[in-house]
DNA sequence: AGATCAACGTTTAGACCTAAACATACATCG
DNA sequence: CGATGTATGTTTAGGTCTAAACGTTGATCT
């Protein structure tokens, strides 16, 4: 047996949970699993594309954030924190690999701030001006799958739940589920 | 300043890409770049949620697979892991760290096999049963921003989308896009 | 000025993952 | 039976990330 079942479709998994413990609220797991799956499915195929380009995704990142700002192709830590979805330490690590490697130089704000300046160097121009092309146009044809139409539908309805996720992520969170004294979740059948 | 501007909308960042570099396939980010984000919002969360309760994202992995399968709550390493999107040594970490905590047990397959069987404690049963229904509870709510027509229609063109990609993902990379020979990647400046 | 505060960036410790090298245990074939 | 091959699991080396501690530099107040 070369590779067993693929994973279980997020109807089965459903529909599982619901076998297992009736009253299980299973309406959130056909939007949210295929949306994990995909993420991985992009992540791991962009990853193939940039190992051939020799960048990878966190310099990818940065660099396309860069370039995409415009000339002169500059951004204090703070903006690129802003820009990207991770932390400030990893915002400084990055730096300074890309640094290392010579893609981006470092320099502190000419106005006055205790701000530093990230530049893209002439060599990260070049690699990133390589990049781009080759992981838009593989996405491109990932996402070519679907109609024009249904990218625009898909697409819009994807904006709309990011915008109500994140408002309501940022919500603290509401109190912890009242646990019922008679659940014995511990029970197992023999 | 306490914060400063939000991420651009998939929106802003493909008009950055036309606008310097006219030509630039973006007509696949407002679908990528959301499903990256709600993946992380839904992720970071999902974190908070689950600290609270004591356990880990991995953990819970683990442990639903193996409750949503049914009694006797046991699977093989080599099924676990077609369930799941990690790797086999990844799968045997997760299995070794739940072990320490108590939570699966391992023994070898009785069937001949050469397969060993990971199967739920009672206090890993415990665990997942009190976790489940919070994060699940959790997600209803994050997604109930959508209505229930819209999430429907979602979840059919994420269904569609995940099978296109999984698919287009799998056949081989197409060549590299053709690279000037003046283009020399290998090099750095001084 | 001097003290205190706030914003910003870096460093460090620890967690988890992947890829690849390593075992192991069956299975098949001469 | 002994040699090869194949499927499974585990271990190890290396990488990136987060969270939190830390250091620095301006700004504000008296």
């Amino acid at each position: 047996m070369e590779d067993t079942q693929p994973p279980e479709s997020p109807g089965e998994i459903a529909a599982a949970w619901r076998r297992e413990r009736p009253g299980t609220p299973t309406e959130s797991i056909p939007v949210v699993t295929p949306v994990f799956r995909l993420a991985k499915l992009f992540e791991d195929d962009r990853q193939r594309v940039l190992r051939r380009a020799g960048i990878d995704r966190a310099t990818l990142d940065l660099l396309s954030t860069l370039r995409r700002s415009g000339s002169p192709y500059t951004l204090t830590t703070r903006e690129l924190g802003g820009r990207t979805l991770v932390t400030a330490g990893a915002i400084s690590q990055r730096v300074a690999r890309a640094e290392r490697e010579g893609l981006v130089s470092r320099a502190p704000d000419p106005r006055g701030g205790r701000g530093i300046l990230i530049s893209l160097t002439d060599a990260g121009h070049a690699l990133i001006e390589r990049s781009v092309e080759e992981v838009l146009g593989r996405e491109m044809y990932l996402v070519e799958g679907l109609e024009e139409s249904e990218r625009d539908a898909l697409a819009a309805l994807l904006a709309k739940l990011t915008g109500q996720v994140r408002e309501r992520a940022a919500t603290p969170l509401p109190p912890a589920a009242p646990r019922r004294a008679d659940e014995r979740p511990g029970e197992r059948p023999g």
